[in-house]
DNA sequence: CTGAAAGCGCTAACAT
DNA sequence: ATGTTAGCGCTTTCAG
């Protein structure tokens, strides 16, 4: 059986007490006795039960991580990394995260997950967009939250946003500083924030140039950002007959359709039309031509969230700091030759 | 503040032992009782304590999941996805999967990952490669475990395994009849279980079709089956200057590796040499061509080790039961024409 | 069928 | 500086 505080009591000659300050840190305990505890809970390989900590002081170590359904089973591993640089900055603090997925859409009846009802977790991060319903059902518990990559209005909530509009600035300047002006941009819901963002930065891009925004080869209704719709997508825009002489994907993933669709109809990137996407996810160098993307910094991201929250857990940030991370243009052959 | 036991215990106007027996579903309890204990938890939508059960009843609901660092930072999403179809699965078994990461190699003084030392997990499934000594120091807690893709010797655990020889078998039997005779294969850590299994399934498909296994056409000693290492063996093969039209790389990463090379020295795929891989990890169709392979199942195998995992906590389960996932051929233009 | 009470392992007043 | 003690919210005998 696991030695409890007791067992380190008994050995080292203290009561509970101070085993327990001992554990803690406390300073008010003198070097002997401490060495002493410090010995007995080697000796019996001792650590402290978590469940009993988390009775009694409520906090259990542990960080819930919410994505929704559809983000969680995207084949490009963007929202994966996020996971992955969380899990990683979680485990230098001694975090543990828990995920669950919720649905991409409230319906009546929507539970919770069993983490924030049974109270397993200290503060939630919410990654991508989450129905606002489940957001204030959330907001009932008071958990510390950080929102990634949703740039929900409001400013009583904590944040870790990709620079959108600058993403979209830089990737369209790079198409026009190839001499590119017809560039379209094609994407899925363009209510969301990132998307929108990223939107608003192209348009600012051709404004700068002086380039009149042409809404008619601007594709913003897919139904979803993936490669299928960026296919789609390419194909709706070649059909319109317009002159284009690049594309703007509002991420990787329909980039990738979209340069799928250009081989098939043999039409030569970047030399007859130009692609861009964004995310920079891992099979983009796969591609033939390799995909020029804007590059997030997916692991940081996860890494920041898991940062803030645990300010926050220790009030040395506020529940409302908002971090903005840069991105940066990645230029390869679906952009320029050479 | 959240509702406790005590607070159905009073507005249900019985006592606080009751409440639990009915949480727990305890048979021998009225059904009006029931239902008005029923009713005073949806009202006040009480939820026990998960802390406060854990630490009576030494059950926390938690499994843990640990991986290798190098498994876990592979670009390709294998064990990622292993890792996802788990979190589905445990999802519906109401449980949680607490992700985290150890060495690949094991150095002294390593300390266990926290959520077994403090007891946060019920079990631990344990993916991959682990150091043996780690697995050793595992076994001194006695937490159900499940291997997946780590064919340790002895039968004292339960694991979940791929059929790689079959898929090896397969995969030789597939490029023998397109006509190759003189098959590579390449290998990073032929140790590797799940990796000697591929190769002897592939000697196996030789030597049925009377075919001489040669040795100087097999590389097994590249240090990482990752993309460089693929890249770096079809160099080293075609650098032998032996005639071999087909090359069977022990995993996706490194065929993409190959194809690379290939696709520099314009060797004509399938046709001057054929390519195949194993895992089927979503960038092989992006290739050009794109790469046939078998393909492993990563979802359900993760699902399969949090059900296995589940039996043992229930007992319904030995601990040692043996679960083999199949495997399948997946032709795509890297083997075959048309 | 239900309740009283002990106790899981720990923290945090409060004493000393 | 250290010990005593009262709970944290729950499960589980044991009585009734």
């Amino acid at each position: 059986m696991n030695p409890t505080i007791k067992d380190i009591a008994k050995l080292a000659n203290v009561s509970i007490a101070t085993v327990s300050l001992v554990i803690n840190n406390n300073k008010r305990i003198s070097p002997e006795t401490k060495k002493k505890v410090n010995k007995a809970i080697k000796d019996l390989n001792y650590h402290p039960s978590g469940s009993a900590r988390g009775l009694v002081s409520g906090k259990t170590g542990n960080i819930g991580f919410i994505l929704t359904n559809d983000h969680f089973l995207r084949s490009e591993p963007f929202y994966t990394r996020i996971f992955l640089g969380a899990e990683f900055e979680a485990r230098e603090k001694q975090l543990y995260i828990l995920l669950t997925t919720i649905p991409s859409e409230y319906k009546k009846g929507y539970k919770l997950p069993r983490f924030v009802l049974e109270r397993n977790i200290d503060g939630v991060i919410l990654v991508g967009k989450i129905p606002s319903q489940i957001i204030n059902l959330l907001r009932k518990y008071d958990l510390p939250m950080v929102f990634v990559d949703y740039d929900i209005p409001g400013d009583e909530h904590s944040a870790v946003l990709i620079d959108n509009f600058n993403g979209g600035l830089t990737a369209a300047n790079h198409l026009l500083e190839t001499g590119k002006t017809k560039i379209a941009f094609i994407a899925a819901d363009i209510e969301h924030p990132s998307i929108k963002n990223r939107f608003e930065g192209y348009k600012k891009a051709l404004e700068d140039k002086g380039i009149k925004f042409d809404q008619s080869i601007c594709i913003t209704d897919e139904n979803y950002p993936a490669r299928d719709n960026g296919y789609n997508a390419a194909k709706r825009l070649l059909k319109k007959n317009k002159k284009i002489d690049a594309i703007f994907a509002c991420n990787d993933a329909m980039a990738i359709g979209v340069m799928q669709y250009l081989k098939e109809k043999e039409i030569k990137v970047p030399e007859e039309i130009a692609v861009i996407g964004f995310d920079d996810v891992e099979s983009d160098v796969l591609l033939d031509p390799p995909l020029s993307t804007i590059n997030v910094p997916k692991i940081e991201i996860g890494g920041e969230a898991v940062k803030l929250m645990e300010q926050m857990l220790k009030k040395k940030a506020h529940a409302n700091k908002k971090i903005l991370v840069p991105v940066e243009l990645i230029k390869r052959k679906s952009t320029v030759n050479e």
